[in-house]
This record gives structure tokens, sequence and C-alpha cells, in this order.
RNA sequence: GCCCCUGUAGCUCAGAGGAUAGAGCACUGGCCUCCGGAGCCAGGUGCAAGGGUUCGAAUCCCUUCAGGGGCACCA
């Protein structure tokens, strides 16, 4: 049995024991609150605790201690088990035999790749969108943060037993493409020394000067012999597969990739658009007013009406956006989709979640993630970060400057729903020193080790685990066996940053080890036993860094 | 004005209603006869403010203050 399903094993005996005091009449009646078991902080406090007395104190009239007592006179304990007490002011305490603790390190090495994985999502079809940005302009580093997110969900939730899906949704219509081949085709006149001004609203980043050339050269001046409308569409066409290719490859760069790019024209040519309309409509949903279609939203509780169809009969992102979702849930029925999406976005999501409604879907089955917003900095100084403004500093310059692990580390480690504040001094400053290399480097040393142990000892495979006794080898142990609980409080919470915390102190566990505990020694039989240790340690970290997107280095 | 997010150590940030609130960076001392010193050990300050709920609140609720984001026939 694994540490995670015997936390939950001890949930069902306490469970057990109430009822079980119940019945024989040394407790009184009391309905059971939920409540999780914990790995106390203090390991004084044991290997688990259950605050359950604590709460059951008011309705059963009782003092917590007293019905701590019950509780244990009455419990049957699993074997793996070694000692249970209660503690004031309440909490009942057990701690797991020592023999149990180091049988798990061959379960680790057991498992090996795979160690960690659970079975959480059954199966379940889980979508994950992310990243999803308009092909006019490169990726910032606020793309960046989405993007490490996303992949790194998806990594966690596969381990968790879904089945996912990563995709890009692609803006390949609309204003702002139409913009960018309106600034595309002034740069490219520019280029051919014509005169042409940049749209007021247009494109101006330097970007689209070197897109414009590039053009150019692949392909002469023959835009210019075109209609200008013609120009334009045909320039925006060729910009946005271009663009595409610079965010994939920004985006590899980060070891970030998807298994669908889905086009957002492709859902009025393949009739999504007109199918989620028909069935907005048939529900009652849609309004003509003022020339315009709406979806009358605020039948659903919503403060306003919104948008479909302009008065000039194009349809808004929105409209768009229905049919997207149409085709998540209608068309490829998706059991769970993830939407990861910028802080400026947050107005859409309880409009999104009117329409599952509308379409007759759980809202539930939406999951938004809000991804708050990044600034950059250089020292003191705020770099803006304006797709509109010349100077923008790309997610491309970030991962140059910085590396793509220590960039994800970073990402990683701030909660999704709180602004960061991203300092490119700090973290060139620090790149020597930084968390990234503390928990790469135990990776290296452990493989340092093991080639050493390949050279003086061999095989190792009749090493006895039970050997394993002292402190700093159980705490070793104790840190090993909770990843899966890790990776299941991240599949449950959709909040990754709980990963770089738990590497960082796997890492100082072990380096702490390191320093007590010679693996390599004249000690045949412990030199065995302790290389198996320092393996599983090596899987657990090895893994932890595979689902952060990170490498785990043999050399540094 | 209304809605969403955030306020924890000098800085960047964790913290699952529970026991003495934790890391990293920075700063100061120690530690290499021995498997990688990119390491180990030690040193101290803090929950924005005020109410409330609770046996118990950094965590939940309300108010105030501060920062960010939204409130388009933009996306």
């Amino acid at each position: 049995m694994e540490l995670i399903t015997l936390k939950k094993e001890l949930t069902k005996c306490l469970q057990q024991a109430v009822l079980e005091a119940q019945q024989q009449g040394a407790l009184p009646s009391a309905a059971l609150p939920e409540l999780p078991i914990e790995h106390p902080q203090n390991p004084e406090h044991g290997d688990f605790a259950s605050g359950l007395p604590l709460k059951l104190a008011r309705a059963m009239r009782m003092s917590p201690m007293a019905i701590a007592e019950k509780i244990c006179e009455h419990i049957v304990l699993p074997p793996e088990i070694d000692k249970v007490w209660i503690a004031a002011p309440g909490f009942i305490n057990f701690s797991l035999r020592k023999d149990w603790l180091s049988t798990q390190v061959e379960s680790v090495l057991a498992a090996g790749e795979s160690y960690g994985d659970i079975d959480l999502g059954k199966g379940k079809r889980v979508q994950l969108e992310f990243v999803s940005v308009n092909p006019t302009g490169p990726l910032h580093v606020g793309h960046g943060r989405g993007a490490v997110l996303g992949s790194t969900l998806a990594n966690v939730l596969t381990a968790s037993g879904y089945a996912v899906e990563k995709e890009y949704y692609i803006n390949d219509m609309g204003n702002q493409i139409d913009n960018f081949g309106r600034s595309l085709y002034a740069r490219y006149q520019q280029c051919l020394d014509k005169e042409a001004a940049m749209p007021s609203d247009g494109y101006l980043g330097n970007y689209t000067i070197d897109l414009a050339k590039e053009i150019m050269q692949e392909q002469g001046d023959r835009f210019l012999l075109l209609p200008e409308s013609e120009a334009t569409s045909q320039l925006a066409e060729i910009g946005v597969a271009k663009m595409l290719q610079r965010i994939k490859q920004d985006l590899e760069l980060l070891n970030v990739d998807f298994d669908n790019w889905f086009s957002e024209r492709s859902l009025y040519q393949g009739g999504q658009y007109d199918k989620a309309m028909e069935l907005l409509q048939s529900g009652g949903y849609i309004a003509k007013k003022e020339n315009a279609t709406w979806f009358e939203s605020s039948s659903l509780g919503e403060d306003k009406d919104n948008v479909l169809v302009r008065s000039d009969g194009s349809p808004t992102y929105f409209a768009s956006d229905i049919a997207y979702h149409y085709n998540k849930f209608v068309e490829r029925r998706f059991d769970w989709v993830i939407d990861i999406w910028g802080a400026d976005h947050q107005g859409h999501v309880p409009r999104m979640k009117a329409v599952l409604k509308a379409l007759g879907y759980d809202p539930e089955r939406l999951k938004v993630i809000i991804c708050q917003l990044v600034t950059l900095r250089r020292g003191e100084e705020i770099v803006k970060v304006s797709k509109r403004s010349g100077d923008i500093i790309t997610l491309k310059e970030v991962i140059d400057e910085v590396g793509s692990d220590a960039c994800r580390f970073f990402f990683l480690s701030r909660s999704a729903d709180g602004q960061m504040d991203f300092d490119l001094e700090l973290a060139k400053k620090q790149s020597a020193d930084n968390p990234v290399y503390y928990v790469q480097y135990a990776h290296a040393r452990i493989a340092s080790i093991l080639r050493l142990a390949a050279q003086r000892v061999g095989d190792y495979s009749q090493g006895d685990v039970s050997l394993l006794t002292t402190e700093p080898e159980l705490t070793l142990i104790r840190q090993v066996i909770l990843l899966p609980e890790i990776i299941e409080r991240v599949a449950a919470t959709l909040e990754p940053h709980h990963l770089p915390y738990y590497a960082q102190d796997l890492a100082t566990v072990f380096h702490s080890f390191y320093k007590q505990c010679r693996v390599v020694s004249k000690d045949e039989a412990l030199t065995k036993t302790r290389l198996k240790l320092v393996k599983a340690t090596q899987i657990a970290l090895a893994k932890v860094l595979s689902l952060m997107g990170m490498a785990a280095p043999e050399k540094m």
C-alpha cells in the first residue's frame, strides 16, 4: 500500500472507530464531519494527525481529549501503523512502522518512471486550452507564464490518469487580422520605398518591419500590383503563418507543445458557428436589437446581454468562442474543459459559463483558470509590455537570458492568481545560485554516485532495505513517498506551484542525508542498501522535474 | 460607480480552519583525510488595518485602506 492510500485508509479507520464507539454507547451520536488526515509539520506529532475530536466536541458535549481517548480505544489500526496516541488539545496522532517505511523504497524502484502516477482521472477526457495568443505578434513573458502553467498541468493531469489533449486556439480572423494585414501592407510598401502610413491602430512593433522585409525578399514586389484589399488579406495570411511558426518555435524553446492547433476560421467553414447559433436561437436566447444580434445572457443571471453579430454582419469574438465551446462539448464530447486565460479576459468567464447553461451543459464542466499578469522589470525599471508599442521584451529574449529551466521554475513558483514580478536582473544575478540548480544538482549528484557505484559495486539489487533505520534515511524516505500526494493535490486544485516547492524540499532532505550518510563505503551490505534509497530519490526527483518540464541532468 | 485577483520576513514567494507561520535570495559566522562545496550546519525579523464566525483564523464573512485587472457592435 502506498502512503496516499494508507492516508485514506486511516480516515476510514477513524470513522469506523467513532461508529463503533457510538454503537457501544461510549460516544453520543453525532454527524461525522469531513476531516482529512494531515501530515503534521512537527515530527513529534507523528506521520499523520487528525483533529476529529476537536470537531466532534460541541455536538457530543464532551471534551475533545475524552473523545480522542474513546476513539483510540475503539480504533482498529492498519498493520502499517506503529503507534497511535492523543495530544492536547484533542489530536490523534499516528506514526508509521519504520520497517514499512523502508519497504517503500522497493516500491518506488519497482514503479520506476511511473512512480507518482495515480488513478484520479479514471481516463476522463480533458481538454486543456492555453496560450492561444493572437498570431499578430511575438509572445511576451505573460504568455510564457500561461504556457508553462498549461503544459505543467497537462503533465500532471496525464500522470493523474486523465486523457489530456492540449490545444492552441488560433484567432485567425476578425478585426485584429485585418489590422495586422494593413500594418504589414504599410511596412511592405515602406520597404519598397513607397510612402505609406501605418494604420492609426496598427501593430507598430519592429517585428512587422522584419516580417515585411522577409516577405519582400521571398516574393518580391508582386503585392504592389494587387488591389489594396487583396494585398492586405494575402499579406495577413502569410504574416499569420509566419507568426505562428515563430510562436511555435518560441514555445518549443520553453518545452511547450500542443496536440492540436485549432483555427477559429474553421468554425465558420465547418458549420459549428451555424449550429451553435441555431441551438441558442431555439433555446430563446437570441434577440435582435439595433440591427445587431444579441445573446440574452441577462436571462441567465448575467449583468448584461452581449453582442454576437455586429450591425455590419460580422460575428464577434464571443460568437466564435461560443462555436468553439460548442465544438469542444457537443462535437468532441470532452468530459472536462480547462481554459487558461489572461487576467484581461476575466470578464469573459461568466459569459462563457452562461453559454454552457444555455447549451444545456453543467457550467462546472468548464474550468477557467485566470492567469494574472506579469510585470517585467530590469532592476528598478519597469518594462512596459505592450503589443502595440515598438519596445517589447519578447519571451524568446527572456528565455535566451535566463534559460528555459530557470524560466519554467520561476513561472511555476508563483500561484496563478497573483500577479508576479519578473526581474530580469535578479534572474540573471541569481542564476548561479538559483533554486533550479539546487534541485538539478541533487539529481546530478545522485547520478554521479551511481556512476561511481557502477564501477565499485556493480549490481546492488540485493541491497536489504530493512537496514535503513537511521533518522536521515527515514526522513528521506518520508519525503520521497510524498510525491503521489503532491501530484494528487496539483491535479485536484490545478495549482502546479506546489511542484517546485516539493522539489526543493526533496533536494534539501537529500543533500542533508548525503552529508550525514556515506553511500559508497567499505560496508558492502549498507552500500547496496543506500544505493537503493539514492536511486529511489533520483526517481522521485526526475519525476517532479519532468512534470515541471525541466531537464534532469546527469552532469552539470 | 460595479465586478474579479492580490496584500505574509529587507526582497521574491509558500502556507489543505489546527499544535511553535515556512522556503529561496540577501546579510553574518562555522564545516572539505572521504561518494560532486552548485553542498551542509547555525544566526531573526513578519500575517495591511478594524470588526465578526469558531474550541481554534494568515486561511471563512463584513468594512476600510493599498496595488493590479476588467466593465465595447475590441480580443
